[in-house]
RNA sequence: GGCCCCAUCGUCUAGGGGUUAGGACAUCAGCUUUUCAAGCUGACGACCGGGGUUCGAAUCCCCGUGGGGCUACCA
């Protein structure tokens, strides 16, 4: 039997970094199992759910390269894979369990419930539901739904039994029935709760494995216990650990980025989230560097930990920075454009690029592009105070930015080579180290002490800029 | 409160009875050089505590402690 594996995410919010290392992990055991990928929509939160959520998704889920072999904008044989679109399913299930007497209705206000419940908590007691509906008679169920008062239907919980999870990575967890209470399954809107809802869909479209975040393993004892009262087979189930941020609390926006799609924003490549959320919880041996296709090719559950892992910023900016040097330096580029657009205004896309790939090494976000180029875009950029200090107000300083100006206004043609042959002689000439020459230089033409090698950047910035501000460090003209 | 899960460098982790406890990010230092990066080399740095079991526990068991989760008409 063929593997078939679900992300089922509540559209309540965009797709977070949890939620996409979720969909990850099932989407890369499908593809390696060559089984199928199937994302549901658990909309039934009609309070909270939006669809401008379920947008935010599935533009998370493309953006990260997931893609789903069924659910939304793709269907397939076990649509519709919103659950709002399901309801008869779920209705018709929990009616099968009333008559069975497995679930029963309730009446009980929400009032009432939260009244019992703080009573429950000042005695220290469990703060469970105290069952009081299950014996009413069937006069006083037709009486109430005749009175239309609200209702909903709960679950019988079988009692004086243990309930066993056998999880995929923890090993055998058990749960004491007596302690889990008659939880409901059908609101009083007539919508599912989640519980039900995920154990009907997951049995329909035949999911063979459960594979989500460690919060959800205290809920699998109450989904188990529905199966059986369905009767129907278990999938397995496997439950990962949660991602934290690092005040070791759940990771949530007030870490930072709330939205997979905010990191793309911030300047970060899709692979370089994909293989850092990949090796948060998983890992393959001593590798950190990790293709879409080795990806698929080496994941196994088994391979999956414990652990809870905290979200390091700083090893995804280093991925990210390894990612970008191994791009190709064009799409790089791309990126970087509008940026430096948008701060410079309109510049030859040629002189964009030559500008941008003299910078692939020292980027570890793309919008870094921005301050670090400024001298390549405008003629007023700032001058640093090291950089003045240290080095053109050097006594020297005039005779050699005078010396290269003379110079570098007759090498022909202006490329770093023959640029480089004018530092060499100049340094040879005046009997001092490369160096003496190259850091008034750097310091006139760019205002910085630190730039990428200066032949470069003088081929880049052309004749004509570095002429006029060699001269303007020398407070004349061009010669 | 009850139940459940988890516990190795600051962080991600390898290691499942005998290891100099390995790797990666970060940090620091050196090399390279024309500065900054990148790259390379090296340094620093960990088995939560207490009891067992054992000739021998990071590793197995128990108890603490700490963190997290569930306990909703949220998922």
């Amino acid at each position: 039997m063929s593997v078939r594996v679900r992300f089922a995410p509540s559209p309540t919010g965009a797709l977070h970094i949890g939620g996409a290392r979720t969909a990850l992990f099932n989407w890369l055991f499908a593809r390696h199992m060559k089984g199928k990928f199937i994302l549901r929509i658990e909309d039934t939160d009609r309070t909270r759910s939006t669809i401008d959520a379920v947008r935010t998704i599935l533009h998370g889920m493309e953006w990260l390269g997931l893609d789903w072999d069924e659910g939304p904008q793709v269907d397939g044989p076990f649509g519709p894979y919103f659950q709002t679109e399901r309801l008869e399913l779920y209705r018709q299930y929990a009616e099968q369990l009333t008559k069975e007497d497995k679930a029963y209705y309730c009446f009980c206000s929400p009032e009432t419930l939260a009244e019992k419940r703080k009573q429950a908590e000042a005695r220290k007691e469990a703060p469970r539901y105290d069952a009081s509906c299950r014996k009413l008679s069937s006069a006083e169920i037709i009486r109430n739904q005749s009175a239309a008062s609200p209702m909903v239907i709960r679950f019988k919980m079988p009692a004086g039994a243990r309930t066993e999870v056998a999880d995929l990575i923890r090993g055998k967890v058990e749960f004491d029935n007596d302690l889990l209470d008659d939880f409901i399954i059908i609101k009083s809107d007539g919508f599912p709760t989640y519980n039900f809802a995920a154990v009907v869909d997951d049995h329909l479209m035949e999911i063979t494995h459960v594979i989500r975040g460690d919060d959800h393993l205290s809920n699998t004892p109450r989904q188990i216990v529905l199966y059986q009262a369905l009767g129907w087979l278990l999938p397995c189930f496997a439950h990962i650990p949660m991602i934290l941020g690092p005040d070791k609390a759940r990771l949530s926006k007030r870490h930072g980025a709330a939205s997979v799609v905010e990191y793309r924003d911030l300047g970060y490549l899709p692979e370089a989230v994909l293989n850092y959320i990949a090796k948060l919880g998983w890992g393959h041996k001593d590798q950190e560097i990790f293709s879409r296709a080795e990806l698929i090719e080496l994941f196994r559950l088994e391979g999956v930990g414990k652990t809870p892992a905290v979200f390091d910023v700083e090893k995804l900016k280093w991925l990210n920075g390894h990612y970008i040097r191994s791009a190709l330096p064009e799409r790089i580029v791309d990126l970087c454009e509008p940026l430096l657009i948008e701060a410079y205004g309109d510049h030859d896309v040629e002189h964009i690029s030559r500008v941008v790939k003299l910078f692939l090494d020292r980027l570890k976000l793309i919008p870094e592009i921005v301050p670090l180029t400024a001298y390549f875009f405008k003629d007023d950029f700032e001058f640093e105070e090291k950089a003045v200090t240290k080095y053109l107000k050097a006594p020297q300083a005039p005779q050699i930015l005078s010396a290269l100006r003379d110079h570098l206004a007759k090498v022909e043609p202006f490329k770093k080579e023959e640029i480089e042959k004018v530092f060499k002689a100049l340094a040879e000439e005046l009997k001092v180290k490369l160096g003496v020459v190259i850091h008034p230089c750097r310091a006139a033409v760019s205002g910085r002490t630190e730039t990428p090698p200066m032949y470069d950047v003088l081929e880049v910035l052309g004749r004509e800029k570095v002429l006029v501000r060699l001269s303007k460090a020398l407070g004349t003209r061009p010669a």
